[in-house]
DNA sequence: TGTGACACATACGTCGTACTTTTTTGTTCC
DNA sequence: GGAACAAAAAAGTACGACGTATGTGTCACA
């Protein structure tokens, strides 16, 4: 899943940026970057390199003298879509599936209002169409199939309100959506209702009817909530 | 404003940084590693450093045998703190003030919501301390303390939501008011309707009123954004 | 014994160079 | 004209040296 083998770099920032975020390292731990080089078996300037963008989302601090600092998971850039992909990875997903879930039920209601004002011809035509690919694959455990019409349903919308920062937060949404299917485990076919609602929810953009638009979307909203609870701890 | 001089990193990675951001270096456009380290006199090491924080915000992209390429703006980071404080100090600041400021308006209110739900009693005293100072600085030109306590406020409503990622969002709104207030000229005082409604959301907070805490902040919000479209083009 | 200044050790910061690898481009030969 | 091959260009990696800040411990002095 995480990308590999395109440079050394690549590698050993996927290992500890997941070690970090997963808690392995807790924060206040500290890290050497002669060890980390001979740890790795690599020469100093990658890791240093690695450190370098390791810091620059705040997963750590390097001080000379001291060396490279965890810091405290509060200061971590938690929409960068990498750091999301290394908790969603690691021990705390269903907190994290949480949060993030919580946050889609803020933006993704008003993107979808903002969707049925501006959505082009184009963007109506591809939402319906992911909508009939949802339904299509809604049963007989096709759910990779699924996910990604849901995520191309969702990007869409995203897309459609004309928002760069609710644009760009399709990635985020990705992870959700493929994390939920991943790593839960899903006995079952997605539930019919939420089916129906992305159906309803292609319609009323195509309509251009931003108050039902928002609030189907809030009701999807709830659903994926009240599916966490029931779900997850 | 931006860090500086605590290190030829930073001052690298800053006025790069700076200049794609601002559109200086348009999409496609290619750097080499080596006339950077020629332009801004350090080695190589330093600029590949540079260079890899920049890929890590997805700005750029480094091939070999072709150069650093600049990437298009969909693909940015825009959610990272420092990449938005590049661009709001750029060219399209009104552009990017406006998009943040719809973010707002979709996370703040929920964000209120569970602030009323779940504040401590010291976030509450804190908030109403801050409503207050926000009274205390909203006439006869104090526009910086009036900054100061308003990021303040909501800051406090932010973190009270309980939502890691709400509460992280508090450095992007933080950018958003500074930049709004440094950056427009603002002859007048703030808007008297303004501070009301913050003393009466910390109200709605302290009294455990979810529903009134989030109207009330899309309150705030609507109010913002029709500050805008009054003060930009 | 307590306190302050000074020296030292340490780990990051920066540099320069040499070498490797990938990818584009251009050339040659069929 | 097309395919195989050779050369060049630029990033990727490595290594070794020195610079620099900074925590720590020591020593002298009160």
């Amino acid at each position: 899943m995480t990308t590999q083998s395109q440079g050394l770099h690549t590698h050993v920032l996927d290992t500890l940026g997941l070690e970090i975020s997963s808690g392995q390292c807790p924060p206040g731990s500290v890290l050497r970057t002669d060890e980390l080089a001979q740890r790795f078996d690599v020469s100093r300037t990658v890791i240093r390199e690695v450190i370098r963008v390791l810091e620059s989302m705040h997963l750590v601090e390097s001080r000379r003298r001291v060396g490279v600092t965890v810091r405290p998971t509060e200061t971590w850039n938690v929409y960068d879509p990498q750091v999301i992909r290394w908790r969603l990875a690691g021990s705390d997903r269903p907190r994290q599936l949480r949060s993030l879930t919580v946050l889609r039920s803020a933006i993704e209601p008003v993107a979808a209002g903002l969707a049925a004002r501006h959505a082009t011809a184009e963007q109506c035509a591809e939402l319906t169409e992911r909508a009939l690919g949802m339904v299509a694959t809604s049963r007989g455990q096709q759910l990779e199939g699924y996910l990604e019409h849901d995520i191309a349903f969702h990007r869409i919308v995203l897309n459609a309100s004309g928002n760069e920062m609710f644009a760009r937060l399709g990635d985020v949404v990705a992870e959700v959506l493929a994390g939920r299917t991943h790593h839960q485990v899903m006995f079952e076919d997605p539930d019919p209702a939420a089916v129906t609602l992305h159906v309803r929810l292609a319609e009323a953009v195509r309509e251009g009817d931003p108050e039902a638009a928002e609030r189907i979307t809030k009701e999807i909203a709830v659903g994926a909530l009240h599916e966490l609870d029931v779900l997850a701890p």
